[in-house]
DNA sequence: GGCTTGACCAATG
DNA sequence: CCATTGGCCAAGC
C-alpha cells in the first residue's frame, strides 16, 4: 500500500478517532475546550457523545493526549465511575497550566476557552 | 445482528 | 438551578 504521507501521526485514515486526537493535541497548555468544541473541530459537529467515548479510550491508550484539557460544555470536569476518585487528578493538571477552578470545580470558559476567542 | 451503555449537548418545563 | 427528553454514533455482549 502506498502512503504518500510524510507525517507519522496522518498515516492512519481519517477514523472519527483519529480525528479527535489531532484537535485535542492542538489544545495549548493554560487552555480547555469542550466535547462539543472538539467534535465541531473534527467535522463530528453534534456527536459529542463520540468525542468523550472515543477520547475516554485514547486517554488511557495514548497518554500523549492532553485530555485533560477537554471538559463538558457546563465548563466542569466530567467523571465517570472508572475515573471516579481521579477527577482531582485532572483538576491538579489543569491547575499546573495556571487555569484557576471555582469553589464548585468549575473554570472560566471565556477566559480558558480554545480555541480563542471564545464566543 | 439487535439491545444496552456511555467522560455529551441543546432545548424545554 | 435541576429534571426530563431527543439525538447522534461506537463498542460490548
Amino acid at each position: 500500500m502506498a502512503c504518500a504521507t510524510s507525517d507519522p501521526e496522518f498515516t492512519m485514515n481519517d477514523t472519527t478517532y483519529d480525528r479527535i486526537y489531532t484537535i485535542v493535541r492542538q489544545i495549548p497548555i493554560g487552555h480547555v475546550t469542550t466535547y462539543g468544541r472538539v467534535a465541531t473541530l473534527a467535522g463530528l459537529d453534534g456527536k459529542a457523545r463520540l468525542v468523550g467515548y472515543a477520547l475516554f479510550k485514547v486517554a488511557t491508550d495514548s497518554p500523549e493526549i492532553p485530555w485533560q484539557r477537554v471538559i463538558n460544555a457546563k465548563g466542569e470536569i466530567s467523571h465517570s465511575s472508572l475515573r471516579e476518585g481521579s477527577d482531582y487528578l485532572q483538576r491538579a493538571l489543569l491547575e499546573a497550566e495556571g487555569i484557576q477552578f471555582d469553589d464548585r470545580g468549575k473554570l472560566d470558559l471565556k477566559r480558558y476557552g480554545w480555541p480563542t476567542p471564545w464566543a
